[in-house]
RNA sequence: GCCCGAAUGGCGGAACUGGUAGACGCAAGGGACUUAAAAUCCCUCGGCCUCUGGCUGUGCGAGUUCGAUUCUCGCUUCGGGCACCA
């Protein structure tokens, strides 16, 4: 029979509403500017305000809040600030479907999901809210933008572009996933297209770099973006055309095989290609095959693995190594976005150019020679790519291979026809869109002037505010004459806007930053805030963000450094990439109908159950599966508490005399398991927010809290050891059930002592420390028998105990004892 | 194809730096209270066996070690990233 009264309820309802009213009304979480705490930034990925929050959001909130919450009982002044990414193309699809406009779908869900957000208890200074749609936002973002071309980091092109048909938009390099589009999965398709850019590639090498100084990053994020930037250094050298006086300039990371080289693949896009073609006989043919795979690769999305193929240019080049004449091919396979756009195939050493040298019966010439592996070229089956010895490859024939590269990138730069040379898998970072709910870009085009930036005093270009002319649509800029019209910043003449919005990405790519002054009316940033607040402590986000938002990221991070706004390099210092709240084993869809509503648990169990279950299923970074009779056991725990609380108030909450000097054996358990609880969870997390374990060990504290004192106790415990105990649950939980937490403090301590001005709670070692150990002996590695020692127990009574112990030689026997292993307080291994 | 990561009871997950595998929670079974149910509380809970004891067990197969969930090598499966990158 418990000593709890099972008829006490736990009115989560009232107690949630109590709190967040008085968090609201006193502005609990603003920050004091002039406080003189060490500075602490965490921060969440914020939302893009689609509509209702998800269980994902819980999740990633719920993290950030035990992160702010748990630093400011430290002792730090936190940073945590809340936002919305709120351009975006479903602002623009449900105005359509719901006959309103973007502007005010978005704001309608940016206070319905703040309502949410609130709902949960999350300690966010809202004074510093910013949502991304709002002029006051996008105007910065533009002067960014104007400010970066005139550092010459913005240009535009036409060239080929990622087109989604459904979004009716070019999407950036990242945002390609696996040959789709990374908001709607639909294909991909190339298109020709002119548009703006950010010159990314300018930062390459410093992306890489500095990717080592990301320490408290997860190596996999650091990993993929190193093989996204994708560095190579190899040779660059150019080729004479035969007949002509033109060079085809090539890249390749094996010089190596330089010598191997038996003809020469060229992008169907090459420009090269006019002057090949000019004259020459097979013209129409060629222009015919070019033109099939230019439209194959338009149509293909670009995973799809083609068969290799290619047509002869009846032109030939010169391989300035040894002079051999050698063909011009146009192949399918050969890009023009990566390095020259022209290829020196060598079918002996890698295997494109190995099938297509099959396919067309090219001559295969192996040059170096692994290790005791005669290479016939004629019999060859696969490219032969191992390190070797150079063979018929003129002065350079038996150097090894690893030394040849820089030998043979010497010999072409002492004859001028090459060097040394890097190339980057990374693209510049397309940023225009053809959609109307996004930041203008500020740029016109006038008759006579060209292309002209608006002055800054001339921003924020804003959206215009009606829907345009198109009945059911949103329509975009470029069909909207009186946004279009305007005069030239330089003569004064007619000119046209820019029609094209900005990717969404460049709003997310600096808001970080924006928080530390979000109300700041004279520039983008105030630098004295931003070098005060930056870098970002803590991150929190989901992984799907490896790539596209923190490289963009980081790239504006040293943007905004070198426009003299920033002085840090790297804008997020420790990065927790959160995994996937996970429902019958798949990601919650509304499609599989497997959502679960937060606001339905909330109604159902209170916010703070909700967070104690989304923390407590599984460590951060793991995926989390999602478990309604696990949240219901959580509510049951703090039910427990709750009971425990109310029943033992007299005895808690009374005036509490000394600890006494002697203490039973109950009262050193109890104290004893609350200085280790306190360490384990400070341990946990500090150590890694693994605060699954950390909740695991309260809830061991209270077991034995309750087992102690509970029908079959023993010992009469004092009350300051029941007092100690209840207070460290309640501050230990405090990050994770705020609520609740501060409830049940001013039910014992009463309303003038707030539980968020108590110091986080410190531990003992000498309380921690057990009298008694276990010790284990094993015979031969296994268990056979556990002892009872004092703690302060020396390693030779453990094994002289040891050898006399019954169990143990019953398993000895006759048998020689070889060896005896002692480890410390641990175990005892006799090896027989 | 290449590069990462993971694999532990019926389930989610613990286990510090090589030292008692399965903490904590869920589910399940049994019991107490109750006219009954819910709630609450107590007990059992990896598998097998000849069951106060023993054998076995952390995806599979080897290895290192007195001792391996942990380290090494080789596989299998699942997840993620990149993908004709010259």
């Amino acid at each position: 029979m418990s000593a709890q009264d099972p008829q006490i309820i736990y009115d989560f309802k009232s107690i949630e509403e109590k709190w967040q009213n008085s968090w609201l009304s006193n502005a609990t979480y603003k920050i004091s500017p002039d406080s003189d705490k060490e500075k602490y930034y965490v921060l969440e990925m914020f939302p893009y305000p689609s509509g209702r929050i998800h269980m994902g959001h819980v999740r990633n909130y719920s993290i950030g809040d035990v992160v702010a919450r748990y630093k400011r009982f430290r002792g730090f002044n936190v940073l945590h600030p809340m936002g919305w990414d709120s351009f975006g193309l479903p602002a623009e699809n449900a105005a359509i479907k719901n006959d309103t406009h973007p502007a005010r779908w978005t704001y309608d869900n940016i206070d319905y999901m703040r309502n949410q957000l609130r709902k949960l208890g999350l300690s966010y200074d809202w004074d510093r809210e910013i949502a991304t749609c709002n002029p006051k936002y996008y105007k910065w973002e533009q002067q960014i933008f104007l400010e970066m071309y005139e550092k010459d980091l913005v240009y535009q092109k036409t060239t080929t572009v990622n087109w989604c048909e459904t979004c009716h938009t070019v999407l950036a390099n990242e945002q390609v996933i696996e040959g789709t589009c990374w908001r709607c999965d639909e294909l991909v398709e190339a298109r020709k297209m002119n548009g703006w850019f950010f010159k990314i590639t300018e930062y390459a090498e410093e992306l890489l770099t500095d990717l080592d100084k990301l320490s408290g990053w997860p190596e996999k994020v650091v990993t993929m973006q190193r093989n996204w930037i994708g560095k190579s250094t190899g040779l660059q050298c150019d080729f004479e055309v035969v007949g002509l006086d033109e060079k085809l300039s090539i890249f390749t990371t094996r010089p190596d095989t330089i010598f191997g080289v038996t003809f020469m693949s060229i992008a169907p896009e090459h420009p090269l290609l006019e002057s090949l073609l000019e004259n020459n006989p097979q013209e129409l043919k060629i222009r015919d095959f070019i033109t099939k795979i230019i439209t194959e690769k338009q149509q293909q999305s670009n995973q799809d693995v083609v068969e290799k193929e290619g047509i002869a240019t009846g032109c030939f080049c010169i391989n300035p190594y040894n002079g051999d004449e050698i063909p011009i091919y146009v192949a399918n396979f050969v890009l023009m976005g990566y390095g020259t756009g022209a290829v020196m195939a060598v079918p002996a050493h890698d295997q494109r150019d190995f099938e297509f040298a099959r396919k067309y019966n090219l001559s295969i010439k192996p040059v170096v020679i692994p290790e005791d592996t005669p290479l016939n070229g004629k019999t060859m089956v696969e490219a032969s790519t191992a390190p070797g010895v150079l063979a018929d490859s003129g002065d350079f024939t038996g150097i090894d291979s690893k030394s040849a590269k820089q030998a043979i990138i010497d010999f072409a730069k002492s004859n001028n026809f090459g060097d040394s040379h890097i190339t980057y898998r990374l693209r510049d970072w397309g940023i225009s869109r053809q959609r109307y709910w996004g930041a203008p870009i500020p740029m016109v085009q006038c008759e006579k002037c060209g292309v002209q930036a608006v002055p800054v005093d001339q921003l924020p270009v804003t959206l215009p505010e009606d829907r345009g002319s198109q009945q059911n649509d949103c329509a975009p800029l470029h069909q909207r004459t009186s946004f279009i019209e305007t005069s030239c910043p330089k003569c004064g003449g007619k000119a046209r806007r820019e029609t094209d919005t900005m990717d969404t990405f460049v709003e997310s790519s600096w808001y970080f930053a924006r928080y530390t002054s979000p109300r700041f009316t004279e520039a983008p940033l105030n630098k004295k805030e931003a070098s005060h607040w930056l870098p970002v402590d803590q991150y929190i986000g989901g992984v799907e963000h490896a790539i596209l938002h923190l490289l963009y990221s980081r790239f504006f991070t040293k943007v905004l450094r070198d426009l003299g706004y920033l002085d840090i390099d790297e804008p997020f210092t420790n990065l927790l990439t959160q995994g996937m709240v996970i429902k019958d084993g798949s990601k919650m869809s509304k499609s599989k109908g497997n959502v679960v509503d937060p606001s339905d648990l909330i109604g159902e169990y209170g916010a703070d159950t909700t967070r104690l279950f989304s923390l407590f299923a599984a460590p951060p970074e793991k995926d989390l599966e999602w478990n309604p009779k696990g949240v219901e056991g959580c509510h049951r725990f703090l039910n427990r508490i709750f009971r425990f609380v109310q029943t033992h108030l007299n005895t808690i909450s009374g005036d509490h005399e000394e600890f006494p000097a002697t203490l039973n054996p109950s009262e050193r358990e109890l104290h004893r398991k609350t200085h280790q609880t306190i360490k384990r969870v400070t341990g946990n997390i500090e150590h890694n927010f693994h605060f699954n374990t950390a909740i695991s060990a309260v809830m061991e504290l209270f077991n034995t809290l309750s087992g102690l004192t509970g029908g079959k106790k023993k010992d009469e415990i004092a009350a300051p050891f029941l007092s100690e105990a209840v207070d460290a649950i309640l501050i230990l939980l405090c990050p994770m059930v705020p609520h609740f937490c501060s409830e049940l403090w001013t039910t014992v301590y009463g309303e003038t002592k707030s539980i968020e001005t108590i110091p986080w709670p410190t531990w003992d070692e000498e309380a921690a420390k057990e009298d008694e150990l276990t010790i284990v002996i094993q015979v031969r590695g296994k268990v056979r028998s556990r002892l009872q020692v004092p703690a302060d127990i020396d390693d030779a009574t453990i094994e002289t105990l040891a050898l006399k112990d019954e169990n143990a030689l019953k398993f000895i026997g006759d048998a020689a004892i070889k060896k005896v292993i002692v480890v410390k307080k641990k175990l005892v291994n006799i090896v027989i």
